[in-house]
DNA sequence: GTAGGGTTAG
């Protein structure tokens, strides 16, 4: 059956009332021209239309091509046709407009793409919902989902599964799975049904995140919902297969293909051979060409870029080289990045006279460098203790250096301790308007920290937020921040007021400290002082209400709570408060106690109680000791009539809060729950372990409702 | 003929 019509066989859901692409099209609804007679010229507007088309596919191709500049320029002949034409210059269509909006978007241009928005509105063209996908696609990808968010309100455009599928990808690239499963409740309370590229991206989410059980899950449930996983489904397993030495399952996948009404592609084996290549397994990768021509596929270039890599990494260098010089024999063009992947191999083997070969040779046969070769070879000469002349490379003519290349000699310099040179360096880079990436922010917060330049490295780093939050970049500066014990300068990141510590942040920053031993009772403070500072001014006050407690904390019966700071507090019934200030002496002798005899147990049971649990409470609870809870949870813990111990230990406590938070909006739950987003399995607690913290992380859940961040001891 | 999910060299 076709995924498609099984789809709209199974899924139980009213059809959908919002526009669909379709719809939005421009004037696809409109009644149809009368078509022109076998000897009738085409009329003004036929031929206007026809002239469109032509000039939209060669916008098209030239952006796929990545020659930017030419579709501009193709799209200004266009504008100057209508002007110079007999039909009063009306501007490009809707079409044209998107297609040039999207080539400039894709290309990083986002100001020029919007600045092409503009005239298009202002040119009285109406845009459509691809246009609005389009602007939405931009947004995402720099993290600006609130201006996405906006313009959805504002545009007046329908959003259409396109829409909500764009934005659900772009939450996903961007690791906000839980809020692309908010929009996914979204549309489907806007009555819009979902397809395959809608879930898609959550399944390739889970399985970047290494949770490969929920993405096999998710993909279950689409097929139980008639919306078959296709092959790009299958491709984004597989690679996380791949990626998981899981290559039994990736073979056990490949043969269940056909009755799960799906046929592997090009790119399937291309992933499969590239994952096998990875893991030290180019023999086997190789093996696979054969399995792919019997299946009747073609190799693309891709496949012999990957096949080349399996040469290279399998020694077979000299293989490689021959495959490329005999290329046109195997009746397939090797281009410029056939080139780059033999020569990035001579790299890494710091054969900087074979890469400068091999450069004659492609420009010898025509093939013209692009920026990514003259990094390669950047990086040889680097490699070869040549950085001099690789230096002077960058500034000859005919060399567009791009941020990759900086941030090679950048690296360069600062391992090697050459400050005065990066410095100048990063002038350059000012100079010629070429914007640092997060790849530059952590070579040069690095290599600062490296050179034990603290105070500058906070300083890069939190004018590196201008550009938006990377987990990357912070976690090299906390790594060495944490390790040189510079709390005061940590203090400093989260006093920043463009930084909004998310539960991410707080979970980096406790396995930070908790790796650099910061666990034990006696440095345990310092963690404590961070994420004291962290929640005095994160806004998840306005979201979490978050209950933290240490060790000590337990053992003198303290608890801190830290309430939310929107006014509103959030009981938390699992902690009784009073009750352990009364007993707080009797507490503390009973802790006394336990630890002098090693009673292990006897903690456990005292940690159990203290937070209203039962001795028969499953493992995971007594462990708990630190819980960040999204508002919404708690709340429907709070109003459950009988609340489970702990939102989280156990699938069908999740179950339970779906179920409130569905009676709370009074309707049914649209969707069966997933079952276990998680496995709560926590290592035994033994005794050398009483003063150390694991974190556990568990996963959120399909509704979002539940993010859990917990130590346990 | 536009948008929305997958693959290479770094």
């Amino acid at each position: 059956m076709a995924s498609s019509a099984s789809a709209a066989a199974l899924l139980p859901l009213p059809s959908p009332s919002c526009s669909s692409s379709e719809d939005s099209d421009d004037g696809k609804h409109l009644p149809s021209p009368p078509a022109p007679e076998a000897n009738t010229p085409p009329t003004q507007q036929q031929k206007r239309r026809r002239l469109e088309r032509d000039y939209n596919v060669a916008m098209k191709a030239l952006a796929l091509a990545g020659d930017l500049d030419e579709v501009v320029a193709v799209f200004a002949e266009l504008k100057r046709t209508a002007a110079d034409g007999g039909d009063g210059g009306a501007p490009p269509n809707v079409l044209c407009y998107n297609t040039l909006v999207n080539a400039l978007a894709e290309a990083g241009r986002e100001g020029e793409a919007l600045k092409a928005f503009d005239e298009m509105l202002a040119s009285g063209v109406a845009p459509n919902a691809s246009s609005q996908n389009i602007l939405i696609k931009m947004h995402a990808r720099r993290s600006e989902f609130d201006l996405a968010w906006e313009l959805i309100h504002k545009s007046g455009v329908e959003p259409d599964v396109g829409t909500y599928s764009t934005l659900i990808a772009g939450l996903c690239r961007a690791g906000k799975i839980v809020e692309a499963w908010g929009v996914l409740d979204w549309m489907l309370e806007k009555n819009c049904r979902p397809m395959v590229q809608t879930y898609t991206p959550i399944v390739q989410a889970y399985c970047r995140d290494g949770r490969i059980v929920e993405a096999k899950l998710l993909m279950a449930e689409m097929e139980r919902l008639g919306c078959l996983p296709n092959v790009v489904t299958y491709n984004v397993l597989i690679r996380a297969l791949c990626d998981d030495d899981k290559f039994d399952e990736v073979e056990q996948v490949l043969m269940e293909s056909s009755t799960k009404d799906w046929k592997p592609s090009t790119v399937t084996y291309n992933i499969y051979m590239n994952g096998l290549c990875k893991k030290g397994k180019a023999k086997e990768a190789l093996e696979l060409l054969d399995v792919m021509l019997g299946e009747g596929l073609e190799p693309t270039a891709y496949t012999w870029s990957i096949l080349l890599n399996c040469l290279c990494h399998s020694s077979r260098l000299l293989d490689a080289i021959y495959l490329l010089e005999r290329s046109t024999e195997l009746k397939w063009y090797a281009g410029v990045v056939a080139y780059n992947t033999v020569m990035s191999s001579l790299c890494e083997m710091g054969k900087w006279r074979g890469i400068m070969k091999l450069l004659t040779d492609m420009i010898k046969k025509g093939i013209e460098p692009n920026t990514r070769t003259f990094n390669i070879l950047i990086r040889s000469l680097c490699v070869g203790g040549k950085s001099s002349l690789a230096k002077s490379l960058i500034h000859s003519q005919g060399f567009a250096a791009n941020v990759v290349t900086y941030n090679i000699l950048l690296h360069w310099f600062y391992y090697h301790g050459k400050l005065a040179e990066a410095n100048r360096l990063i002038s350059v880079m000012e100079e010629k308007n070429i914007a640092p990436d997060e790849v530059t922010y952590t070579i040069i917060i690095d290599g600062l920290c490296r050179e034990r330049k603290f105070d500058a490295a906070t300083a890069c780093f939190l004018k590196s937020l201008t550009s938006g939050l990377s987990m990357d970049v912070l976690t090299v500066l906390l790594n060495r921040l944490v390790y040189a014990d510079k709390i005061w300068e940590i203090n400093r990141i989260f006093d920043g007021k463009d930084f909004v510590p998310d539960h991410h942040v707080f979970d980096l920053t406790i396995r930070t400290f908790c790796r650099a031993g910061y666990c034990h009772y006696r440095t345990f403070y310092k963690l404590n002082l961070i994420l004291d500072a962290m929640l005095k001014r994160n806004s998840l006050c306005a979201h979490y209400t978050m209950e933290y407690q240490t060790v000590e904390d337990h053992a003198l019966g303290n608890t801190q709570a830290h309430m939310s700071g929107s006014g509103v507090e959030m009981p938390i019934p699992l902690v009784k408060r009073n009750r352990m200030r009364r007993n707080r002496s009797r507490k503390r002798s009973r802790m006394k106690v336990a630890r002098r005899t090693g009673a292990n147990e006897g903690i456990q049971r005292w940690i159990g109680r203290s937070r209203g649990l039962t001795a028969a409470s499953p493992p995971v609870h007594r462990h708990c000791h630190c819980c960040l809870l999204p508002t919404a949870t708690a709340k429907a813990f709070y109003l459950s009539p009988s609340p489970p111990l702990l939102p989280f230990g156990a699938s069908h406590s999740f179950a339970k809060v779906c179920t409130i938070e569905a009676k709370a909006r009074n309707k049914p739950a649209t969707h069966s729950p997933l079952p276990k987003p998680y496995s709560p399995t926590l290592p035994p607690c033994s005794l050398p372990q009483k003063h150390r913290f694991n974190v556990v992380h568990t996963q959120p859940t399909w509704t979002g409702a539940t993010d859990v961040v917990f130590f346990a001891l």
